[in-house]
DNA sequence: CCTGCTATTAGTAATTATTACTGTTTTTAT
DNA sequence: ATAAAAACAGTAATAATTACTAATAGCAGG
């Protein structure tokens, strides 16, 4: 959890406490619980703006941070790009459509001897790991193959 | 010439090849190729330009997406952000540094059942999988222990 | 050797996701 | 009740990448 120190790491290094629900944070999470889609922030934004019109995008990604930094959330970075948010804070695997994005659970257990083949053999202090599956959502699997 | 679709999505669709080996594609082989450090795109374009002072940034991320396109390199998402270019286009795994952000090729062999275990269990048709390890390298393992 | 055809280039503009800043409002603590 | 802290909306700035444009370079066929 800790990162280095460009702006948005330092405020990880903060551990910055959630001090209080309010309506935007109460509904960024609300929202978040009810979407097992791995949505962006952007995504957040547009499904907040319907309950609370006047939120700004600065406050969805504040309070993203802050509740992924107190482990109420979890931050992906999944695939590169964009950063996904899952309302499970438990540590579990995901895979990605390489065609349209979308984001799913990998029915699959966490690996909890994996660090361990890499004792001794690296010159790292092993912290963790993430897994990522990659393949063809339904949908795209069907455009895909020609027929 | 143009599917609709994302730019990055859209390239790879067109699998185009390198068809000629000028001097900016094989000094950035070339750069590349005596770096083990996973360097990024604008970290190769400060290499290439010692050698071609005046070659364009926009030539890096060209070539490097036509490189990696075409299997000669690997083009890698590690950590979220930034993408990173790999010398060796074989699979292979990485370890990352979450304090500094030193990416090395993680001395485990790749774990080709792993996908296996997903047979059946999820809807997606898989196509493979990339594992990230996390931790601190030696530097920063010195600076994090307070002593 | 010329002519035309692409691939490629340098340079620059645009885009995207994210982070930072600013002035105001809201909540908490005294 | 009042001062301090936290959070907010709105906007500006940044970073990485992608797209565009006009010029150049190298090959293919006559």
């Amino acid at each position: 959890m800790f990162l280095r120190n460009t702006g948005k790491d330092r405020r990880a290094l903060e551990k910055k406490q959630v001090r209080r629900m309010t309506p935007q944070r109460k509904t960024i999470l609300a929202v978040l619980r009810q979407d097992n889609a791995h949505p962006s922030a952007d995504e957040i934004y547009d499904l907040v703006r319907k309950r609370l019109p006047s939120v700004s995008l600065g406050t969805i990604y504040r309070n993203l941070e802050l509740l992924s930094g107190s482990g109420e959330i979890q931050k992906l970075a999944i695939g590169g790009t964009i950063k996904r948010y899952d309302w499970n804070p438990k540590k579990h695997y995901h895979i990605r459509c390489l065609r349209c994005g979308r984001v799913d659970d990998a029915p699959i257990a966490p690996l909890k001897q994996l660090e361990n083949e890499l004792y001794g053999a690296t010159i790292y202090t092993i912290i963790g790991h993430t897994l990522e599956f990659e393949g063809l959502c339904p949908a795209c699997s069907k455009q895909a193959e020609p027929v």
